[in-house]
DNA sequence: CGCGTTTGACCGGCGC
DNA sequence: GCGCCGGTCAAACGCG
């Protein structure tokens, strides 16, 4: 069991953190924590640690000392010991829970129309794009149901937070995994997506000869911010500004100049009904690894445009990409500004020729005004079967509800529909929000209200994530903008796995705050020094702009005329 | 002096 | 064909 293994030694390191850690065997995760230790050492420690050296301590002190490490270290392994427990029956938990969803999913296999499975199908071709869910391996000994196998052994899964592109085109090897740069997935969908990619005009000249002329993809996002661009972790050079119609505001025009020959533009422009709005659109993809701290924004925009991307390729049996997804809200933790994604049904663009997909960041789901999500494109959309009603919705309908915070989905007790056609809106929280501990977490925690899930929410929120092979595309996607790319190695298993840390971060009691702030630095921490990047979309909504890229506030611009 | 921003000019697509 | 408009170029400018 690597998985389980690894959240108990983050939980471990978490601990360890806050009380001071006993140099516990096995775990080379807890080597590490016995090397971090010395920095976050307290004073007295560090006198014993100093040994010989420390001279002017009597040794009545430092038995003192001694008694007291042993005091802790006992403390310590206590500790231990009760998160391994809790760790088994979470565990435990979970294999029942997935057993009783296999068994409602061959029910429902049984019981499914050739629509249904016609929709089994798309929802394969769909997880191409962003990756496949794998059923833990204990679990794949009888306990899997077939289908799920067979396509798990057809596709040759991976995925997970390591984005697994793959094109129609079979054995293109187009699959970038693991190597921290989900953006650079993006790139792949993109250009596969196409079969090309293009804006008719010509606005990558660089790129014209390499990707096909088609639609060019694009992902806005909106978000509050008074900065004058989001601070996305990418090098931006402004190179244009303009005046659109419309707009008082001006539209200015960035390209990515982290490598010379990125094809990668934005343009920024504040919304002109909300000026407080920021609305970003990228275009293109980056053509070289990201820094760390912009993979989120890469991995989030990547996502969109591949769920996008999936649902407007030519094959009418991918619609359902954003069909599937569409509706699958994911917020971000902000009480007072809950910030979103809003993957909702699509609608017409203005610009057909750019299929565009929102994530809207600044929708209050409380708020009298509708979601804003649009899948923007020519895509082959079909209303039909995917009526707009369909929802399968991660924000809590709770204004003080946040449903993403800390790494972790919050509930809402709402039952999930797993029939696509159904109104289902779903709220899922799957998270509880507790104080946390490292600073990090600490910036990112913006509820202070916990709320604890009832259990068959659990069991429901299961359910729906181990159900949807689109939906644990779409959460892992997510995810990974949220823990940056490090934190998941695995390809396989890697969704699974996030489901679990999900559970657990959902399940640790809230009496211990350290294990919930340890399940959650697990979430959001990735080895490196990814936190800004991970945690980007956890900011408050009033991202830092790096004074390099800020292109001073529209508001500023001198207004040009063309 | 180097680099990023500003801004008028220019280009190409699209609609009429 | 013409004009509008979005997007890009590149020289001028400013800042550190």
């Amino acid at each position: 069991m690597e998985f389980p293994s690894q959240t108990s030694c983050h939980q471990v390191q978490e601990d360890n953190r806050t009380e001071s850690s006993p140099p516990d065997e096995q775990h080379p995760r807890q080597q590490e924590i016995v090397m971090q230790e010395p920095a976050l050492a307290t004073p007295e420690r560090s006198t014993v640690e100093a040994g010989p050296n420390v001279s002017f301590l009597s040794k009545k002190e430092e038995g003192d000392e001694l008694e007291n490490a042993k005091a802790e270290m006992g403390e310590v392994i206590e500790e231990n010991q009760r998160l391994k427990m809790r760790l088994n029956r979470i565990l435990n938990d979970y294999r029942t829970l997935q057993m009783q969803f296999q068994s409602i999913v061959e029910q429902e296999r049984k019981d499914c129309s050739g629509e249904d499975e016609e929709a089994m199908e798309e929802s394969e071709l769909v997880s191409l794009s962003l990756g496949r869910i794998r059923i833990p391996r204990r679990n794949e000994k009888g306990k899997v149901p077939k289908t799920l196998k067979e396509e798990e052994d057809k596709e040759g899964l991976s995925l997970g937070l390591e984005w697994k592109f793959e094109t129609s085109k079979s054995g293109s090897g187009s699959e970038h995994v693991g190597n921290g740069s989900p953006s650079n997935s993006v790139e792949e969908v993109v250009k596969e997506e196409g079969g090309g990619e293009s804006k008719g005009q010509k606005t990558n000249r660089d790129e014209i000869g390499e990707q096909n002329p088609a639609k060019k993809a694009r992902v806005c996002v909106r978000a509050r911010c008074d900065t004058p661009t989001l601070n996305d972790g990418c090098q931006w050079r402004k190179y244009g500004q303009k005046i659109s119609k419309g707009n008082p505001c001006p539209r200015a025009y960035y390209r990515c100049t982290v490598a010379p020959s990125c094809p990668v533009r934005k343009q920024v422009q504040r919304c002109a009904q909300d000026m407080s709005i920021l609305i970003t659109t990228y275009e293109g993809i980056h053509n070289h690894p990201l820094p760390l701290s912009a993979t989120a924004m890469a991995s989030t925009t990547s996502a969109a445009a591949s769920m996008l991307l999936s649902g407007s390729r030519t094959s009418p049996n991918i619609t359902t990409t954003a069909a599937d997804l569409h509706g699958i809200n994911f917020s971000l933790s902000d009480s007072s500004q809950p910030n979103q994604y809003y993957l909702s049904h699509p609608s017409l663009s203005s610009s057909p020729s750019h299929p565009t997909i929102t994530l809207d960041l600044t929708s209050n789901p409380s708020s009298s005004s509708p979601p804003f999500v649009k899948f923007t494109s020519s895509s082959n959309y079909n209303p039909h079967r995917y009526p707009p009603s369909t929802s399968l919705s991660f924000t809590s309908s709770q204004s003080n509800t946040t449903s993403w915070t800390n790494g972790f989905f919050s509930y809402n007790n709402q039952p999930y529909n797993n029939n696509r056609n159904a109104n289902a809106n779903v709220n899922i929280n799957l998270g509880k929000q507790q104080p946390m501990e490292n600073i990090y977490s600490s910036f990112m925690q913006r509820n202070n209200n916990p709320i604890p899930p009832p259990p068959d929410t659990i069991a429901a929120a299961t359910k729906v994530i181990t159900a949807d092979p689109n939906f644990q595309s779409a959460l892992a996607a997510a995810l990974s903008s949220v823990i940056g790319s490090g934190s998941i190695q695995g390809n396989q298993g890697a969704v699974e796995n996030l489901i679990q840390k999900i559970k657990w971060g959902e399940l640790l009691p809230p009496s211990s705050s350290k294990v919930n702030g340890c399940a959650s630095s697990f979430l959001n921490k990735s080895p490196a020094n990814s936190q800004a990047g991970s945690l980007m979309f956890l900011q408050p909504p009033l991202p830092l702009s790096s004074p390099k890229s800020a292109s001073g506030s529209p508001g500023d611009h001198r207004d040009k005329k063309n």
